[in-house]
DNA sequence: CTTACAGTACTGACTGGTCAGTATTGTGAA
DNA sequence: TTCACAATACTGACCAGTCAGTACTGTAAG
């Protein structure tokens, strides 16, 4: 995630690294601590010195992602006029980021999902901060009149979950290429609501 | 599930009940098979006597609700004209049997999801089994022309994943209500596709 | 009909491996 | 010598899975 350090990665880091291989290939529940100290080549004092538990280590990734997801998205549209080019890009972004990671995108969308209560508060959570980020440039997109009115919360959940499940399966099986998916979902989604380039 | 029993129900049936009950509120791992026990009134033993194991338990009931989803939807299509109103009425099945079904829905959608490697074939399997079905009809509506051609297989894919996702998010926090996701999702989807009543 | 044996369904106290988390000690930089 | 950080050995709660035993039903031979 982070690749700008000219310096050895600290030991946080490599923490944070070995769990995140860990976590996305075998799921919250059956990695093994010792794992990831294992990986890191660190010492299991060393976790319990940078994260209170596992439990929060796992959400620190989580974190992580969503708010590098969250923070392309808003880049991308910086330089765009409110109405439907926004949404366009935003979505291309998620697209790309979600490609370019593709260890966090199996994180978040498969390994955080199925686990106790505690887990099921911060997956709702990073969701409905997805879904209302896409449903604030909906409403802008109806208010300017690029698009019909329709409910726009149900269009962004159903725009998250279509991303989700074609993401989780590239995840797995490496098809479809990102830009069939680009210039397969993307157009789908737009014309969803009645919009055509 | 199965409510035409006049007799008291099996003792099989008490543990799918109790396990389909506690697994779909707490998730597989912070089920304790001890839970399943008091809420079905039997003894552990019992359900070592009809399951092999928590995880075979647990994969039955996924199972069983998949079967039903699947033969719902044929069912719904029998008797229409291959076309798109074949789509549509297999869709609105799908709908209402989720919305019929909150327990099995969350079960399936949420709580089978995250779990190891095991989990994750059946996952795709299942997952597969239901774009396929989609794919298949979506392919006949290309085919008679009632569509424009498309790649059917990321559709398939990004539609699942958009019921799933409103699906969920109804199984959350009740809303929004079946008719309000019949009104608008259906639609929605069909319109992706370029396709209007 | 009754006794002996067998098969099936179920019980619940017990066990043993696992693994998150802890206690303690080590170390090198300021 | 202090303090931030790291290494290691250890603990004990937890819980899936086991198994010896009970209960009940069937059945067939004497």
């Amino acid at each position: 995630m982070t690749e700008q350090s000219p310096e050895p990665p600290s030991t946080r880091e490599r923490i944070l690294d070995a769990a995140l291989n860990i976590f996305s290939a075998k799921g919250f529940h059956d990695t093994k601590l010792d794992e990831i100290v294992a990986e890191a080549s660190i010492s299991k004092g060393s976790i319990y010195f940078h994260f209170p538990n596992k439990e929060k280590l796992f959400i620190a990734l989580v974190d992580q992602f969503a708010d590098v997801i969250e923070r392309r998205a808003r880049e991308a549209i910086e330089d765009e006029a409110p109405g439907m080019d926004r949404v366009r890009v935003a979505l291309e972004a998620v697209l790309e980021t979600f490609a370019k990671y593709r260890r966090p995108a199996k994180l978040l969308l498969v390994q955080a999902v199925g686990l106790g209560a505690v887990f099921e508060r911060k997956r709702m959570e990073v969701t409905d901060r997805f879904a209302l980020l896409i449903q604030t440039y909906l409403d802008e997109a109806v208010a300017d009149g690029s698009i019909a009115p329709v409910n726009t919360h149900i269009v962004a959940h159903a725009w998250m979950g279509a991303i989700y499940s074609v993401v989780i399966q590239w995840v797995y099986t490496g098809e479809p290429s990102r830009d069939e998916i680009l210039h397969t979902l993307l157009p789908l989604l737009l014309k969803s609501v009645g919009y055509q380039d």
